[in-house]
DNA sequence: AGACTTAATTTACAATGTGTAAGATAATTT
DNA sequence: AAATTATCTTACACATTGTAAATTAAGTCT
């Protein structure tokens, strides 16, 4: 976990940061994100406005940072279970939980990033990316003989509407204050795609 | 089309209005949305900036005002088509076909206010509701004995894929620049949803 | 423990953007 | 042609931004 190659950053730069994104977080679910400025984020996480400078070009560098810092999260979510003996689909489906129990855990701050009125799409979209990412390879291993060449359907499209699938339904159910269980939609989600998922073992 | 029990708008506000909306555009194809104020927004209207305060209250509220134009525009598209002897199904499918060409007529509007990478959600967000609640009203009608129930999946949660698909869908569509025909988009929506769109008719 | 290094703070400044007001001018309606 | 209404002009107070330079505080290293 920890890089022995990184010569160990200092305290107070993490300390700083933390507060500073905490501080953004917070500021997210009191107004829309028009009205936060750096003035703001600085006074809440009782830092000087100047050392935000130190950290961050603008807000939006902030934010970009933030993405990376999710992405890199979900990564560790998605790799860390060690599935030995378990079928393929059984992998998929114990990832999926991971990833939901994850997002449940840090529900507020995933409200605040996906979920919220005015965010930008960028957090999505990054996740999009990642799950694009992940599908490609799962389907291209399949070569062409999968259900989806069998029926006609375009790889791309299919990873186009499976990825929006499956991060709009996540943030659907944020908003709904996560109204099932990671497990129950996880298996909602395998019936979903049951259709094409069939011949994924 | 034409509401005769409004009193008819001064045509200096309707210019106004649609060149202010034509710079608003005009600027998200140049720069990130942070970075558009009212100050560049009136510069490129050739509008002066104090007016800009006569027809909106700031950014935001303009963005809020295009987004309701936009939502009544797909509802105008959905609920133009006179299909007579067509199908449940065939319907569908037509005002899927229309919704598609609309987008592709107006790509830059949609490719710049959907698939930008800093454009807020709202606008999906909108789109996603209409879509919410046309796919409610169908999957209501079919009462207890449809595909999902039988299946054993949520309707609420099946709502969320669904629409967050066509929506995700149609954002990547228009970020590959259209790559497909309409037609064939629809097509692919069609065997995508297959699964439980067999009991639709 | 003390010297060295780096981060955070303080104060300051120029530049830009915001939102509103009051009066003058131009276009539209009646 | 007169009345109405939209836009323009100028002006102002205020917030926000991004940067600079000097000072203080905290962490690192030998």
């Amino acid at each position: 976990m920890t890089d022995p190659t990184k010569p160990r950053t200092d305290p107070r730069i993490l300390r700083t940061r933390q507060l500073l994104k905490d501080a953004f977080i917070d500021l997210m679910q009191e107004m829309d994100i028009e009205k936060i400025s750096v003035n703001k984020i600085a006074e809440r996480a009782t830092i000087n406005r100047v050392t935000f400078y130190l950290h961050y070009r603008d807000i939006p560098d902030m934010m970009e940072k933030m993405a990376d810092e999710m992405v890199e999260e979900w990564q560790e979510v998605l790799n860390k279970g060690v599935y030995d003996q378990a079928t393929d689909r059984e992998i998929h489906w114990l990832r999926l939980v991971s990833l939901l129990e994850h997002i449940a855990e840090h529900a507020k701050f995933y409200k605040v990033i996906l979920a919220s009125k005015r965010t930008p799409v960028i957090f999505t979209d990054r996740l999009k990316r990642l799950l694009v990412d992940a599908i490609t390879t799962r389907i291209e291993s399949q070569g062409n003989d999968s259900y989806l060449v069998r029926a006609g359907i375009q790889k791309d499209i299919a990873i186009w509407y499976g990825s929006s699938a499956l991060i709009g339904t996540i943030v659907s159910w944020l908003r709904s204050d996560m109204r099932y269980t990671p497990q129950f939609l996880a298996k909602q989600f395998a019936l979903l795609v049951s259709n094409y998922g069939r011949d994924e073992e």
